[in-house]
DNA sequence: CTATAAACAGACTACTGAGTATGTTTTTCC
DNA sequence: GGAAAAACATACTCAGTAGTCTGTTTATAG
């Protein structure tokens, strides 16, 4: 479960998920992650079976960024409302620091399947990425759906309104960049804005 | 400005279209495009001088039909709440309507730049695209801010507030997929649920 | 110190897919 | 009906890239 990784595996998924952030998924080549870490492409193909693993193992991090860190502040005990809060925020700031991951994670979450058969074993590897996406989102379900049940948000379609609630979520995907001084308390700033919309837009 | 578009070309984009959707908008070639329409690569590059304009033209469409089908029920007499909530439906409909050119648009808004430099030409386009996308989201911006000045909507950052309101509105792009039965009625429910959230997220 | 395996580098192959150049058909217009 | 142009089809070129194979270095163990 754990997937002890060791030091060069991990450089090689930052590289490759800033050179998938920065030039699109399909059209960063082996190469140029390679070029990016100053190495050729055999010290990935020795790490990484393909090109489709290595995407996969960038999905894979990426979820388990964001499961890791609000899994950690949830609390049972504390009301839908503030749980969720707390779970949102969470989420947002793990976003931001792990930023290439996620927008990985957008560029292929478009439902676009490939045409190539897939091989079968990176048709797992998917399935393994979605199947762990679905555990974190199952997180904000369980909130929303007690909120529902109490009263204090207003009674939608789960499945749409957990959507709508991981976009606003993940917004800054869309525009984040960082290196603008300050980074530290600007990025507070916009988790708390964030959870405060996502969660406004839940009320009854 | 209008543009003329003949019946041949709008045939043509509206299998890109398709083929950007389904394949993903790398993934897809000429080829496949042409093998949807029963045709070959010459009928594409009579009508497009390269797969990047096709891509740029898709786009391009995708955000006018939005933005027309907003700025027809924008009604400046109404309360910004009121306008909104029309606004915000209009624009869920029209996503829901034109399904496969709003997801090219998702493929191709994740900032990844390609790495070919772009002859210009293509680099016009891309500016032209996000230009018009710009203008769409300024009619939502505009009535934002008025609510804001109004003291009906929360005050937050413009720019963090009408993301996470377009986002919203357009997660449709992620989820929906047409062909179940009762279509008119379950878009029109989408619709008014996904407006609800949006305008919630608003009230201060 | 040596053998063995892991961790790479570098050159090579095979294929895909964008773009072109030219030929062929259909329409348009006088 | 005939010329000109538009609307395609077909066959090719050529650059880029995933994946492979073999050699070379570095760690690791006995």
């Amino acid at each position: 479960m754990l997937e002890q990784i060791s030091a060069s595996k991990s450089e090689i998924l930052d590289a490759a998920a800033h050179c998938f952030m920065t030039l699109g998924a399909d059209a960063a080549s082996i190469d140029d992650i390679a070029a990016s870490l100053g190495s050729t492409k055999g010290r990935i193909y020795h790490h990484f079976p393909s090109k489709g693993a290595l995407l996969a193992a960038v999905q894979l991090r990426a979820a388990r960024f964001t499961y890791g860190a609000v899994q950690e502040v949830i609390d049972e005990q504390l009301a839908p409302e503030l749980c969720l809060h707390r779970m949102a925020e969470a989420h947002v700031l793990e976003v931001l620091r792990s930023l290439p991951y996620h927008k990985v994670i957008l560029q292929t979450f478009t439902g676009a399947r490939g045409k190539t058969p897939s091989k079968a074993a990176e048709e797992g590897l998917q399935a393994q990425v979605r199947a762990e996406q679905r555990q974190h989102t199952e997180l904000f379900a369980t909130q929303v759906s007690r909120g529902m049940a109490n009263g204090t948000f207003a009674p939608r379609t789960l499945r749409v309104t957990v959507a709508g609630l991981m976009l606003t979520l993940n917004s800054p995907v869309f525009w984040y960049q960082p290196g603008r001084g300050d980074e530290q308390n600007f990025r507070k700033a916009v988790a708390d804005e964030l959870a405060e919309m996502a969660l406004a837009s839940l009320r009854a």
